[in-house]
DNA sequence: ACCTGAACACCGTTCAAGT
DNA sequence: ACCTGAACACCGTTCAAGT
């Protein structure tokens, strides 16, 4: 809302020439902007958690007084959008839109966004409570082009989105959860061993499971039959 | 860890006879118990959301002081973990395991639970971060239950029952960000209206989505139509 | 067994002021 | 245009103590 720089890059970033005090500052760009307040806090994401940011670790981290950020952030919430959204920047190289084998573009696409997020899993317990960035509506469109290019009708092209859209989401949400509480002090998951409480899931070695990759592609197969059923 | 009441149930839980003076409680029972914390934490969360829980709030909202709470429940994450748990209760009446009609038994498991969460928007940020609950594992076992008797081999069933969790997932998540961006002072939904910028979707009309229930069961039937293939 | 107030070590953000 | 320190109104949790 204020007057602030936003999306203008700041003209008079200079790599070289200024040797920052050691402690002082990092390292890197000594120019404070949005761009480096953005990069230190993905770092302290990374390292820490959502949980481990703080706008005073994060001024220490970037080398300036806490109240400096707010020039060029609105708050902390706007550290968390900015911060999501460049995780989810798509950097892969091919152009979209070339009609043969619509099935791998999807593949391709759609694991390297759930590869993006399980590398950087704050993001995933950020995506539920953020509005939908720019990063994500361009892969979102990648994927819708190449599922037009496989034959879906323009009336069910929305569906199909959304169906694809969920099921990445959940599986990426579900594989980092039993990550976490795994590794991390958060409570034991309960019924890993048999407690007779769940006897078909505890048959089945459902909390057992450690393919997570192979389930998602094998799932992502039956999806996809769903959505264009194969025409042999 | 300590040695704590947990699951054992406070015995002098008394109806009547003592009036809470007003303003000092607000109602119900006066006696402190995990089960009044929890339901006071969920009454809260519905109504300020995830970050408009505090524990001293919490202990206002029972009448307590602040370190009361502490005897009950561990720390504010535990609070955050019943709170959770408490929403996906299943309440439904009927029995899982008859076998006619599992697609119906599918569909309506998977719309019970999605419709508990979006009843509290909070349980699906929250969802990501934590641990699966009994309430959730017993979801778990009568979904699975009615994909067995649907036949889907022993060898298929983990793979089915995680393509339509993670689907529900998604679909909830996805659901609940975009009303929450519209409603509350988050940031706006970016290209809602067109800027050129992603074409196929803004054709589409994929943000301008607002069947949100029917996209969530036809998406649905696609699935099981990949997971078990209709032998007309 | 259950509850408490005081104190500690933090938070995010407003404000008035500097250059 | 950009940065700052001091101050405000909060947090969650430890601790030693009460009944």
């Amino acid at each position: 809302m204020a007057a602030k720089p936003g999306g203008a890059r700041s003209k008079r970033i200079q790599k070289a020439g200024l040797q920052p005090r050691p402690g002082e500052e990092r390292r890197g760009d000594p120019t404070l902007s949005r761009e480096r307040i953005v990069a230190s806090a993905v770092e302290l994401l990374d390292a820490h958690g959502v949980n481990g940011l703080t706008m005073r670790g994060l001024a220490d981290a970037v080398g300036s007084g806490v109240m400096s950020l707010y020039w060029h952030v609105d708050n902390k919430e706007d550290v968390f959008d900015l911060a999501l959204d460049s995780v989810l920047e798509y950097r892969g190289t091919s152009e979209p839109g070339e009609a043969q084998d619509w099935r791998g573009a999807v593949v391709q696409g759609l694991e390297d966004w759930r590869a993006n997020m399980l590398r950087h899993p704050w993001s995933i317990s950020l995506l539920p409570r953020r509005a939908l960035g720019p990063n994500i509506l361009y892969r979102l469109e990648r994927l819708s082009q190449a599922l037009s290019s496989a034959g879906v009708a323009a009336a069910d092209l929305n569906i199909a989105l959304w169906t694809l859209w969920n099921y990445v989401m959940g599986a990426t949400i579900t594989r980092a959860s039993f990550v976490r509480s795994g590794g991390e002090r958060t409570a034991e998951q309960p019924a890993t061993q048999p407690t007779g409480r769940y006897p078909t899931i505890e048959r089945s070695g459902l909390l057992r499971e450690n393919d997570w990759d192979g389930t998602f592609s094998r799932g992502l197969d039956l999806l996809l039959n769903g959505l264009v059923p194969p025409r042999p």
